[in-house]
RNA sequence: GCCGCCAUAGCUCAGGGGUAGAGCGCGCCAUUGGUAAUGGCGAGGCCGAAAGUUCGAUUCUUUCUGGCGGCACCA
């Protein structure tokens, strides 16, 4: 006897083992046709798996959340068969399930090229038109890896050779096409349906290392009916429109250009908003009881060799050879023309690095001079431009350049001090984000690397502060395992862009090694030295990527105080052109960003373009506004004006752009 | 850095072995019009760079540079 105990708490008994399909059957022919797999005691199974004792189960369909799930792994696996149909020397690996869809791998002698995947996406239907049926067969794992070496699968092989235990496995089978995979599955491919489409190729590493051969991904998303599949390749489509890239170009903002690749060109509306953003957190760093500080941005290679950098990070790092020698002190990129022959020359050659990181150089200013425990902690700010060399391929926009400017600080503190200093930190970052309008964000902790410095002793100390901290903050962090500093662990918070991509803007990280590299020490109470911790911290991160976050996130309507210009005065015809100069007169004596508009243009043509260009008021002023000494207010988006005397409008529009 | 794709006017893009086109934008002229496009005229291009094939290359091939999407790497 087996009594099945649905969601809405009836019971069903049944005189043996029981199948999922069975029992949908059982309650009735419309579920046991739109029945995808079941949930059994809160687990997901496949359809035909026999229950064999008193379960609670629920019959999974299209309609549930949890069917994406199988969805899109069906359709991975529905992909990779028709992949191999059409193009046999092709190895499938991995495929497995991501957010909004699902990807496979595969390895093949030659890349596919766009027009294949095209082919692939038809075979797809034509496979789902099939309606193969979906089996689950239970192997020998030495069976199974000889049976895909005889198949020429050998990266199956591998992954099948790797999995830890001695427990069979689980293949699936579907047509001719069969796979490791440990389920569940739909019962056939007929069940998919048409809601899928195959979005992006591309190149990824065999285990993800770049040390391994490259293989051949093909991404796809998957709904489970057409019109969730429209609505999210809508969702798409509307959030490359506020992409920061078209945004920038088309508001103003910023270039990129190839003679400074990966370094942005900030026009004047760009760098209204970074001064804006760099203006406020200037004012937070003060309040926040920051001392700011500038450090150079040429420093000697020596300093780079104490501090590490030059060991661990001269990949990434700008150097410029100088030759003594010569008069002027030119500088020539490393690898390019300051060609060295000679002794002579070679003795006078100097190294120096443009500073890919600000931390060496504020232990410098730490170190000069004695510093007591009174003094602690030191929270030293620096708006500190950096360059680094990036591959390539990593360039993005603003969001990944080789110049950018961090909001970097590094607080000098004693070990008693990390867990309060770390909450005072995240408190003044989640209010900083929250000025920003970022109310989510993703903390993600990242503990002890492999390859790391200092004794687990020490780390055990520092995480044990770090995760005390958070929790003392009542913040949830996602742990991120191995991905700590070498120095020490760190908090990465993470911001969304437009598309879905994360970025990492603000961290903190605990650094017991910098200072004794660079043997930074205080004085404490028993009149000792002794070696203070630095906590390097951002909260922007960069001022280039969180512009382009913040310009996403806004899709470029920016509140008042952040917008580069925040009202235009346009005029109905040219009649009101001495009354639109005192309205702006008054906006600018207020401090508020105005520019005028007094062009022969029609007031349609006018408020158009201004509602193009973003800017977050509009104020119309005509014959009427100039008799009654009154503006017409309009906001970005909205329908309707506001009539208003000059000096209220402007003060309160003042009071509203005031900076949080 | 790796894989694939792309590079034509300021922007978005069409075209194609015989030295180029549209829309928007820009300039000029007319229009002075109350809340998201007034009309007319006009100027803009070494078709990313270099080499090769060809009588002839913006078009075909190769290399390079840059961009895009991923991967790897990272604020």
């Amino acid at each position: 006897m087996v009594a099945i105990t649905l969601p809405d708490g009836s019971e069903r008994k049944f005189g043996g083992p029981v199948t999922g399909a069975e029992l949908a059957a059982d309650i009735g022919p419309g579920l046991a046709k739109a029945a995808l797999a079941v949930r059994v005691n809160g687990e997901m199974k496949d359809l035909s798996l026999a229950i064999e004792s008193d379960a609670e189960v629920a019959i999974i369909t299209s309609k549930d959340d949890d069917a994406l799930e199988l969805l899109r792994h069906d359709c991975a696996h529905v992909m990779a068969e028709a992949v191999q149909e059409l193009f046999s020397d092709t190895q499938v690996t991995i495929g497995p399930n991501i957010e909004n869809g699902f990807y496979y791998d595969f390895a093949r002698p030659t890349p596919f090229v766009p027009e294949d995947i095209e082919k692939i996406e038809a075979r797809m239907h034509e496979i789902v038109k099939r309606d193969e049926e979906i089996t689950r067969e239970v192997w020998n794992r030495a069976e199974a890896v000889k049976f895909f070496k005889d198949k020429g699968e050998h990266y199956k092989a591998e992954i099948i050779e790797g999995i830890l235990g001695d427990e069979d496995i689980s293949l699936y089978r579907q047509g001719d096409f069969i796979d490791l995979c440990r389920g569940p599955h739909l019962p056939s491919t007929g069940k998919l349906g048409k809601a899928f489409k195959l979005t992006k190729l591309a190149g990824a590493y065999w285990r993800g290392d770049s040390k391994n051969e490259m293989l051949q991904r093909i991404y796809g998303t998957c709904w489970a009916d057409p019109k969730q599949l429209k609505a999210y390749l809508h969702m798409i489509e509307e959030a490359e429109k506020r992409d920061h890239r078209r945004l920038g170009r088309e508001m103003k903002l910023f270039h990129l250009q190839d003679v400074a690749v990966g370094s942005a060109f900030w026009h004047p509306k760009g760098w209204t908003l970074y001064r804006t953003v760099q203006d406020y957190m200037r004012k937070r760093l003060e309040g926040g009881g920051y001392v700011e500080v500038n450090t150079p941005q040429l420093v000697d290679r020596a300093l780079w060799e104490d501090s590490g950098h030059w060991e661990k990070f001269r990949e990434n790092m700008f150097i410029a050879e100088v030759d003594e020698s010569r008069g002027g002190g030119e500088t020539h990129a490393e690898g390019e023309a300051g060609v060295v022959s000679g002794a002579d020359h070679a003795a006078a050659t100097k190294f120096l690095a443009l500073k890919p990181m600000n931390c060496p150089c504020h232990v410098q200013i730490f170190k000069q001079g004695t510093t007591s425990y009174r003094d602690l902690p030191i929270r030293m700010a620096e708006f500190g431009s950096c360059h680094r060399y990036e591959p390539s391929g990593a360039l993005h926009g603003l969001m990944r350049v080789r110049a950018f400017t961090q909001d970097d600080a590094h607080i000098f503190c004693t070990d008693d001090q990390i867990e309060s200093e770390t909450k005072i930190f995240i408190d003044l970052l989640a209010s900083i984000y929250r000025d920003f309008g970022f109310e989510d964000f993703v903390i993600k902790f990242s503990d002890r690397p492999e390859v790391r410095a200092g004794s687990d002793e020490v780390w055990d100390r520092a995480e044990k502060a770090l995760m005390d901290a958070t929790t003392a903050a009542g913040i949830d962090v996602v742990l991120n395992p191995g991905e700590g500093a070498f120095y020490g662990p760190k908090l990465e918070f993470v911001l969304r862009d437009a598309i879905g991509r994360d970025w990492q803007c603000g961290t903190h990280q605990v650094d017991f090694v910098l200072p004794e590299r660079l043997d930074a020490n205080y004085i404490g109470e028993d009149g000792a030295k002794h070696r203070p911790v630095m906590l390097h911290r951002a909260i922007l991160g960069s001022f280039e990527r969180f512009l382009g976050i913040l310009i996403e996130h806004y899709a470029g309507r920016f509140p008042l105080w952040l917008a580069p210009v925040q009202v235009v005065v346009a005029t109905i015809t040219n009649d009101a052109d001495d009354y639109a100069a005192e309205v702006m007169a008054e906006l600018e004596s207020q401090g508020l960003r105005a520019e005028l508009d007094t062009r022969n243009e029609k007031i349609n043509y006018k408020i158009r373009e201004h509602s193009h260009a973003k800017v977050p008021v509009i104020m119309v002023v005509g014959a009427q506004e100039s008799e009654n000494g009154t503006v017409a207010v309009r906001r970005l988006g909205g329908k309707e004006q506001e009539n208003l005397a000059l000096k209220e409008a402007v003060a309160r529009l003042r009071d509203e752009a005031a900076m949080p």
